[in-house]
DNA sequence: GTCTATAGTGCGATAGAC
DNA sequence: GTCTATCGCACTATAGAC
C-alpha cells in the first residue's frame, strides 16, 4: 500500500476546475479545493504559486511539448513550419481532456483576472518559441512574426476544437487555421 | 479668466509617465500625480478608473483611428489590407510623440501588471478590429487571424520604432513588418 | 499578529461659465 | 437659475512593513 494517494497534483487541478464550474472562481476558496482533493491548503500552494495558476498547470507542460517539437524540426523548415512543427503531441495531449477544457475556457470567460493570466501564458509561450527560432538562426523579426502567428492559429484552432464534438480533430482543426493563416496573408 | 487650466487628463498623462520614470512605477502615488498635474487625487479617478489606465489612455485613440481606417478601406480589399488600411492616421499619431512613448515602454517593462495591462489592451484592439472585418463579411476564423496578424506587425514595429532614432519612420517599419509577415506565412 | 500607507469610492460642496 | 469640472472629506479594503 502507497501512503499518499498519486498525483496530488492532477487530483487538486480536476477538484478545482469541477469546484469552479459549479459554483464560480470567486466563490471557490483554496481550502474547498484541497478538501475535495484530500489534501490540505498548505499542499496546494507548495504546487501552485497562487489560486490563478490552478487553471494553468497545463501550459507548461504544452510549452514543453511544443518547443520539444519545434526542437525536432528539420534543418532546410521556414520558420513558419518550425513553429508549427511542435503541433502533433501537442493535439493529441488536448484529445483526452476536452471535457475539461470546455470547463475550464467557460470558468476562464467569466472572470478578467483569469483573461489577464492566460493572455501572460500565451505571450510567454510565443517569447518562448520566438527564442528557439532566434537560436535557430532566424532574424529576431520574423521569429516575432512566426512565434506569433503560430499561438494565434493554436488559439483559434483551439476555439474551434472546443466549439465542435469529435476530440480528435485538434490536428485538423490546427492545419486548417494555419491554411486560412496563409491565405489571409497572401500577397494580392 | 478661466479657473480652470486646460487638458486636466493631458497634464495628468504627462505628470505621471515623468514621475513613473522618474522614481518608478510602485514608487509614485496618485496623490503625486494629481498634485504635480495641479490637480486633486478624486480629479485622477474621474478621468482614470485605476492608477495602471493613466498609461493607457492612448490606447482607445490609437483604437479609434485604427477602426476608421478600417471602416475607409476600399470594398475589394483582402482582409489584411483592410486591416493594414488604418495604419496611416495611426503612424501620424506616433510621430510626435516618441521621447513619451519611450518612457512609457520602459516603465511598462520594468511592472508585471502593466504587462498585463498592455496585453490585455492589444487583446480588446484585435477584437474591435476582428469584428469590424466581421461586419464586412470575413468569416470569424479569416478575421481573428488577419487581426491578430494586423495587431503583432503594429507591435513589431512599433518595438523597432522605438528603438531607431527617426519618429517619422513608423509608417515604414509597419510595411517591412508586414512584408516579413507574408513573408514568413508564404507558403513553401 | 498589528500598524501604516495607499488604492479606490460615495457624496455633497464650490467656483466658475452660460 | 443650470451645467460642469473640480475639490474636500470620510470612508473601506488591502498589501506590505514590522
Amino acid at each position: 500500500m502507497t501512503r499518499w494517494k498519486p498525483d496530488a497534483e492532477g487530483r487538486l487541478v480536476k477538484a478545482a476546475i469541477e469546484l469552479f464550474d459549479e459554483q464560480g472562481y470567486e466563490a471557490t476558496t483554496v481550502a474547498e479545493i484541497a478538501e475535495r482533493a484530500g489534501l490540505t491548503k498548505r499542499t496546494f500552494f507548495r504546487y501552485f504559486a497562487d489560486k490563478r495558476e490552478v487553471l494553468f498547470s497545463g501550459s507548461q507542460e504544452l510549452q514543453r511539448l511544443w518547443l520539444e517539437g519545434v526542437a525536432g524540426a528539420p534543418a532546410n523548415a521556414t520558420a513558419l513550419e518550425v513553429v508549427t512543427a511542435g503541433l502533433d503531441p501537442v493535439a493529441e495531449m488536448f484529445a483526452e481532456r476536452q471535457g475539461y477544457a470546455r470547463m475550464r475556457a467557460g470558468i476562464i470567460q467569466a472572470n478578467p483576472e483569469l483573461q489577464e493570466r492566460e493572455l501572460i501564458k500565451l505571450q510567454t509561450l510565443a517569447d518562448a518559441i520566438k527564442a528557439a527560432l532566434v537560436e535557430r538562426g532566424v532574424s529576431a523579426n520574423a521569429a516575432m512574426l512566426a512565434a506569433q502567428a503560430g499561438v494565434t492559429v493554436f488559439h483559434v484552432a483551439f476555439g474551434n476544437w472546443l466549439a465542435q464534438a469529435d476530440p480528435a480533430a485538434f490536428r485538423r482543426l490546427i492545419d486548417e487555421s494555419l491554411a486560412e493563416l496563409r491565405s489571409v496573408a497572401a500577397a494580392t
